[in-house]
RNA sequence: GCGGCUAUAGCUCAGUUGGUUAGAGCGCCUGACUGUGGCUCAGGAGGUCGUGGGUUCAAAUCCCAUUAGCCGCCCCA
């Protein structure tokens, strides 16, 4: 029986985790700087964790969750999404009770079981951020620049931000009402997935697809219209800081994000380089999901990134090498009495943080040559019986092919002088 | 969950209207160079033709099912 990874899943191989380590230091380097820290939760979780607090209606809750039980009867799923796991541990650990606001970060795979396709996968990979205790619109801003910052910094610059206010507790019935009243006369006329969205979350009905719905709600009223005051000047003050910081970004009234504990703020950061997965990741404000999950009520805001459509745009674009990390220095070591020293040898350049590696097939000393090359070592040690007799190695260049025999005692120093040069070079 | 396209060597792909031992390029191994990589040349290894059934004298090729990937819908990261 040969097996194969499960439907929807991926191996990354060591081909391609360089570029995945890639996205993700600069990930947690750009959190840094903006003074976020990390938080890592389980992978699963129980159940109602994501009923409640994104909404038993929403497709992820009610046909996307891997869930299950344990042997103790406990109910779980598997974690569709990184907000509400990272907003449960900052109320089970009163992190409120820190000074300030809290800024966390992290990197987490999730599942989801829809049907696979390029960018969507059951097993897939988000970095995201989360600040609680704050509902001054600055927060909104940063957190916003910062995910630009993250795509500038690994090399995606083509992209839309697109930005949208969803209303609160306080405005958004009322609107909800406006827009069933408005659809009303034409409801029978839309698609089956438009009618139902009627009755269960009418603002859903803006963002379909769907080129005939899309028509008959052009005119539909204006959600930035219907907001409450506090909203409106949430929303207002944000445009500003966003201005005020070079931040490009396009209102879009139909952007409507997919779970129901989003207010006021909503973002979605998009790609052309993707097909209809053009999403690359997306966020807003959930100022009422604290209190939901059972804390005290604290605003919040935060974003999910999605890793495999960054490296799939990153790919698209061509922008990015791909391939293993070479190493720093090959040891050739040519019959049995070379083994010994040779890995003596290896363990003094490694003590003194330097990559090596050397065969382990005993091969042919040109064969080791193919694999030094292939390596991408800058030096070979060669380590052969007429080095030995002088109880020395034969340092080679493989950029200019010079050489120069070392004793044992030597190469190590040799050569962690030669790389230092190499490398302020 | 719905509709469609595809599946041949590690990778990218050829494979005529079904017709003997299924090919190429790259990669891998060996040698030319018996202790020296990249270039070149010469050899070589490697394939249950995704899987299971069926049609046929004969199937990589036609039919059905199944699995997986991709495209669109849906959803979203």
């Amino acid at each position: 029986m040969r097996y194969s990874a499960p439907r929807g899943t991926n191996d990354f191989l060591p081909d391609d985790t360089p570029l995945w380590q890639m996205v993700e230091d600069r990930f947690r380097s750009v959190a840094m700087r903006y003074g976020y820290h990390e938080i890592r939760t389980p992978i699963f979780e129980d159940v109602e964790l994501f009923t409640r607090s994104m909404g038993e209606h929403t497709d992820v809750v009610s046909k996307e969750m891997y869930v299950f039980e344990d042997r103790g009867g406990r109910k779980l799923a598997l974690k569709p999404e990184g907000t509400a796991p990272a907003v449960r541990a900052y109320v089970q650990h009163n992190l409120a009770a820190e000074a300030g606001v809290n800024k966390l970060y992290y990197l987490t795979q999730i599942f989801r079981y829809e049907r696979p396709q390029a960018g969507r996968y059951r097993q897939a990979h988000q970095v995201g951020i989360e600040a609680l205790g704050s509902q001054h619109p600055a927060i909104d801003a940063e957190v916003i620049a910062l995910a630009m910052q993250f795509y500038r910094e690994i090399g995606i610059n083509a992209l839309s931000l697109v930005l949208n206010s969803v209303g609160c507790p306080v405005c958004r019935p009322s609107y909800r009402e406006k827009l069933q009243q408005y659809a009303q006369p034409f409801k029978h006329e839309l698609c089956d997935a438009c009618q139902t969205r009627y009755d269960n979350n009418p603002m859903r009905m803006l963002d379909c697809k769907r080129p005939e719905c899309r028509e008959r709600l052009a005119d539909a009223p204006d959600i930035l219209d219907s907001l409450c005051d506090e909203c409106s000047t949430h929303f207002t003050k944000l445009r500003g800081f966003l201005d005020g910081m070079a931040v490009p970004y396009r209102v879009d009234k139909n952007l409507v994000r997919g779970f129901d504990y989003y207010t006021k703020t909503a973002f979605e950061i998009q790609s052309d380089a993707l097909g209809s997965q053009n999403a690359l990741g997306g966020g807003g404000r959930y100022d009422g999901l604290v209190e939901e999950i059972g804390g005290q009520s604290t605003p919040g805001i935060g974003f999910a990134l999605g890793v495999e459509r960054a490296i799939i745009v990153l790919k698209e674009l061509g922008v990015v090498t791909t391939g293993r990390k070479p190493v720093q220095v090959f040891v050739a070591a040519l019959g049995e009495q070379a083994e010994a020293p040779a890995l003596l040898l290896m363990q003094q350049l490694r003590n003194a943080g330097i990559s090596v590696d050397m065969d382990f097939q005993r091969r042919s000393l040109k064969a080791q040559m193919k694999l030094a090359d292939k390596s991408g070592a800058s030096y070979t040690v060669l380590m052969g019986e007429d080095e030995l007799k002088n109880n020395s190695g034969l340092i080679r260049n493989m950029a200019n092919k010079q050489q120069q025999l070392v004793s044992l005692d030597e190469c190590c120093h040799t050569l962690s002088q030669a790389l230092d040069a190499q490398s302020r070079r």
